[in-house]
RNA sequence: GGAGGGGUUCCCGAGUGGCUAAAGGGAACAGACUGUAAAUCUGUCGGCAGCGCCUUCGGAGGUUCGAAUCCUCCCCCCUCCA
């Protein structure tokens, strides 16, 4: 067992915040002393099971308190997922059934086990304890904090100060998350920086009910591909885990130069300091950014894949874009027709574009070929023989048989 | 309960009877340039076998030769007063 100093430092690298840094000193140290392991907490959305790499940073930071020995409570809001939440940003959400949320937290506990231990993870419910918090319990729970203070949470007091509507119920969330960890004692909760209320709102309900508070810990919210907004599914700007190598692989290198430093730091496991020689020698003309960036996408790809798979991925992208040859991978699509086809229309059965309209609009950009050569003719037809290469833009490619 | 403001194409946001598939910006996509980076430039950006037709401006009706624009009812959001 490391000591309690390699231990601090293990876990405060690369979080933003951490409070506080002496209450987990102690409890790391009673941890150390009885044998115990520290409840470590982290809550996850029912509604979203695809992870990306955004998640990966704080499940990184769940591995870290792992591999010191610790217990991860993974806790699944399945009922808040349930409930729905109605002012979702722009669109309401759907509320989930039972056996949509049972389904999510299957496909939760296949991509999670890729990072975390499963010995040492235990996957827990909210609706085992909220379910059973009576209207009363939950008056109670809502008499612990006043409006005011609700309204101290940037969002809040935003929406609240720009009109924005803002349900009840979201006063609510707060509550229940800060109740979630009374009800499994947690040690220490993690989340990303824009939690940090949520996660503050435990340990005062905590200590509230005579239990230590918990340390929370946050972390940097990760970009996402756009390199703006933060990653998110519904952004479409994500890195998911389960993407294959090549994608995993092409969508890291396609990040900008800035944003790879980025990911350097929260994803990649380079200490800070061979990160900042990296950084030198890319300014000082020493090495090649492209090759940087490509060496954080074969980590990255080898990390949910493996070596092998990175390696291929890297010599079928060189393959594909830098030699301007073919990916190993074209989907091939079956399309069965006797007559001759408008192009436009066979580019949509095989799904390459949305509509004929946007077919059209392609072959008039320069954007269509057959096999290679460009199609300029918005009137092109296919005969439906053999197999055709058919490519639209950089990345949509897709070979088609005829029969 | 009362008074007022608002809901427009993926998002923001103009438009108050025909010239409006609807300004402008963003996002996105394509092309050029490149390192599938950034920046920049150009173009596209509802659908349809396309110089024409069809469907769109919260919903449903109505007025009109013609409606996103006018009228009626309904739904939703915001503000102020109580």
């Amino acid at each position: 067992m490391p000591s309690i100093d390699e231990q601090i430092k293990l876990i405060e690298r690369g979080v933003v915040d951490c409070i506080s840094r002496e209450e987990l000193v102690k409890k790391l140290e009673r941890s150390a002393a009885t044998g115990v392991p520290l409840r470590v907490k982290a809550g996850f959305d029912p509604t979203a099971p695809d992870l990306h790499l955004g998640h990966t940073v704080l499940l990184q930071k769940l591995k870290h308190f792992q591999d010191l020995g610790h217990d991860v409570y993974f806790l699944i809001g399945d009922f808040t997922g349930m409930i729905g939440d109605p002012t979702g940003k722009s669109e309401t959400r759907k509320a989930l059934t039972r056996e949509d949320v049972a389904r999510n937290a299957e496909s939760y506990k296949e991509q999670v086990f890729k990072i975390l231990d499963p010995q040492k993870t235990k996957v827990v419910f909210n609706s085992q304890w909220l379910g059973k918090l009576d209207s009363f319990a939950m008056i109670r729970l809502a008499s612990e904090l006043t409006v005011a203070r609700m309204l101290e949470r940037e969002d809040f007091k935003v929406r609240f100060r720009e009109g924005s509507p803002i349900s009840i119920h979201e006063f609510l969330y707060p509550l229940i998350q800060g109740y979630d960890s009374v009800a499994i004692e947690a040690d220490v909760e993690l989340g990303g920086t824009d939690q940090l209320f949520n996660l503050l709102m435990g340990r005062d309900l905590q200590r509230s009910r005579h239990q230590a508070p918990q340390v929370v810990i946050t972390l940097p919210l990760l970009e996402g591909l756009d390199g703006v907004n933060k990653m998110s599914k519904s952004l479409g700007n994500y890195i998911g885990i389960t993407e294959s190598a090549t994608d995993i692989y092409g969508k890291v290198l396609s990040v900008s130069d800035q944003l790879m430093f980025r990911y350097y730091e929260l994803l990649s496991d380079l200490g800070g300091e061979e990160i900042a020689v990296l950084k030198q020698e890319m300014e000082a003309g020493i090495r090649h950014p492209k090759e940087i960036k490509k060496q954080l996408a074969r980590e990255l790809t080898a990390r949910f894949h493996s070596p092998e798979a990175a390696l291929l991925a890297e010599q079928n992208f060189e393959k594909v874009f830098q030699k301007g040859g073919l990916p190993d991978d074209i989907a091939l699509k079956q399309i069965i027709a006797t007559e001759e086809i408008w192009l436009p229309q066979l580019l949509v059965d095989v799904e390459l574009v949305a509509s004929t309209s946007d077919g059209r609009r392609m072959i008039k950009q320069n954007a269509v070929s057959l096999d290679g050569i460009k199609v300029t003719d918005v009137k092109a037809v296919i005969k439906p023989q053999g197999e055709v290469l058919i490519k639209v833009g950089k990345l949509r490619y897709c070979k088609v048989c005829f029969r």
